[in-house]
DNA sequence: CTTGATGCAAATGGTTTGCATGTTT
DNA sequence: AAACATGCAAACCATTTGCATCAAG
């Protein structure tokens, strides 16, 4: 997966090609599974294209998303986040320490299965996010249970 | 389940009886199903006591979550909603017309097995939000998007 | 009467928007 | 040239906070 890549699927859904898309597509594919928020966007950017504003990187960001070529993630309170969207994947967030581990979105099966079973609704699960504690927190707690 | 017994269960966790509190739960109470934002619940409030300030109700559901007492939904890009936390339940969006529906807890227990066999995460989801298509508008996909 | 909750006003922080200008096609 | 994207400053909206006052235990 390279810019090129992208720009090619961005101009495939009649997107223009601007410096300012190519420059969030180029710090996004960096970030590798990193999700970052807009405004971690617009300073690694400034890096580069110290001219590119914030609020343009917002709406790049917008066309971006709406071109399903990246994807947003929303963890607790933190300011939204964003992602390429070239492999779907979901959170399980530590409610204790914040550590967060990626899984398959074939976990959610059974659940998705189940919700067209019952309701035919179809799940599309884009990025989920579950609480709980991380083997750590939940060995170093024992039955005692946080907020 | 009473607005006297949600405020004995406040006094249990040692939180104190307010009028503030007791508007809150009682406006919950009342809502039923519907999780109320901030603004609406301080709305509906002010019918019966127009001097309990926004950022009461603020401080208010914060102490009330801190007890348990109530829930916090995310929906999108909505501003949070709350709701009793008398049961624990899921909902399913509709990404098109934007219907809920409710689920219960159980529907994910083979997600929890499973990451608590992979990664020893001991999920506690409080309130899951997965995006899909409800029945009706997965049967005429492919039309306009309403909000 | 002590601790904690409230009202108010003002600040915060993330995100959006109007408009004139610059860039992509 | 036409359509669209951008920079900037200002608006917006949900939420939070400092502080003096008030109510609950």
């Amino acid at each position: 997966m390279t810019i090129d890549d992208l720009v090619e699927q961005l101009r495939d859904r009649g997107q223009r090609a601007t410096t300012a898309r190519r420059a969030v597509l180029a710090e996004l594919l960096d970030a590798g599974d990193t999700h970052l928020t807009a405004d971690e966007l617009a300073r690694r950017i400034h890096a580069h294209h110290p001219a590119i504003h914030l609020s343009t990187v917002y709406r790049t960001l917008d066309s971006l998303t709406t071109a399903g070529l990246i994807a947003v993630a929303r963890f607790a309170d933190q300011p939204v986040t964003y992602h390429l969207a070239t492999e779907v994947h979901h959170h399980a967030v530590c409610a204790r320490c914040g550590a967060t581990i990626s899984f398959s979105p074939r976990v959610l099966e059974p659940v998705a299965r189940r919700l067209e079973r019952d309701y035919g609704f179809r799940a599309d699960p884009q990025h989920l996010t579950i609480q709980g504690l991380c083997a750590d927190c939940s060995a170093r707690s024992g039955q005692s249970r946080g907020s």
